[in-house]
DNA sequence: GTAATTGCTCAAGTTAACTTGAGGTCAAGA
DNA sequence: TCTTGACCTCAAGTTAACTTGAGCAATTAC
């Protein structure tokens, strides 16, 4: 076989899943940094299937590309992450998910009380704008349920 | 004061947060239907502070404006939806909550056995694509963690 | 009654995360 | 060697969920 200590585009994207296109983006925004060969081909390490299989799980949790990049830089670059390396990146990674799950249930519990109870009285709702979930940034409303305290809406 | 069982679209705005440009938007979408006055004004019912104070929950949660759409046909459009047909649509909504919670934990704890725990195991993995958080349709690749059986990396 | 505010429509712009296409190059096998 | 198939670049298109702007009409406030 070929060496087989780097990847060809093609051979990461059928180890990851991944698009062809999609890693060319990822590139571009810094998720990966491939080597070229003499004809200008891109050479992956293998490290970057675990790379790349990381991508695509903090995507299924809603991370946006940037945060993810962020966490990578986490990683080493010159020396091929160990597990200490991985181990480290993913304590984050978990903190930052257990907030999530934290705040989604919080809201559910709160939403209980405004809508699931029947009662409606959105007045002592307090839900107020947590802004951690999978919001856009620069877009979206301030705060959440209507009802000021001034007005008295059925 | 003015006919105040009805709202103008700034009203509205104000009172849900909204921008004026975004309730417009979500009367495209279908999740408003207000009236027209003489002058081609938009006319709101009280209720619809209700119906967009729960877009803008849903929303938090990560729910797509078509399948907030859905949920909001359990309403009643002839009459002002009661504390039983919110009821109702909070009952969907929230089983749909403790689903996506659960898989959130899910995901979690699988992947504390795949990269948190240190032993980055990948072959051992089954975070196969749970396909049921915030992703969009369409797009994204079709397997997570990229190791298959029959290459032994690492 | 008139100015300032609010509203209206419609087209185009925005961001994230990619995909698609055009036009051309590289590599591997028969 | 020659022919596929895999790659390359760069520009433009795509989707969701809105926002912004232009140009104009209706309301409200004084």
């Amino acid at each position: 076989m070929h060496p087989s200590d780097v990847l060809s585009i093609g051979q990461l994207a059928s180890r990851t899943g991944l698009a062809v296109s999609a890693i060319r983006y990822y590139e571009t925004q810094g998720l990966v940094r491939p080597t070229r060969n003499d004809g200008g081909q891109r050479r992956f390490r293998r490290s970057d299937i675990r790379r790349l299989s990381f991508v695509r799980i903090a995507q299924q949790f809603g991370f946006t590309i940037e945060q993810i990049a962020e966490q990578l830089q986490l990683l080493p670059e010159s020396r091929t992450p160990t597990k200490g390396d991985w181990s480290k990146i993913s304590l984050v990674f978990r903190a930052e998910l257990d907030a999530r799950i934290e705040t989604l249930t919080k809201l559910r519990d709160n939403l209980d009380g405004c809508i699931g109870c029947g009662c409606l009285s959105l007045k002592k709702c307090r839900l107020y704008n947590p802004d951690d979930t999978a919001r856009r940034k620069g877009s979206g409303p301030r705060y959440l349920m209507g009802d000021t305290p001034e007005s008295n809406s059925s």
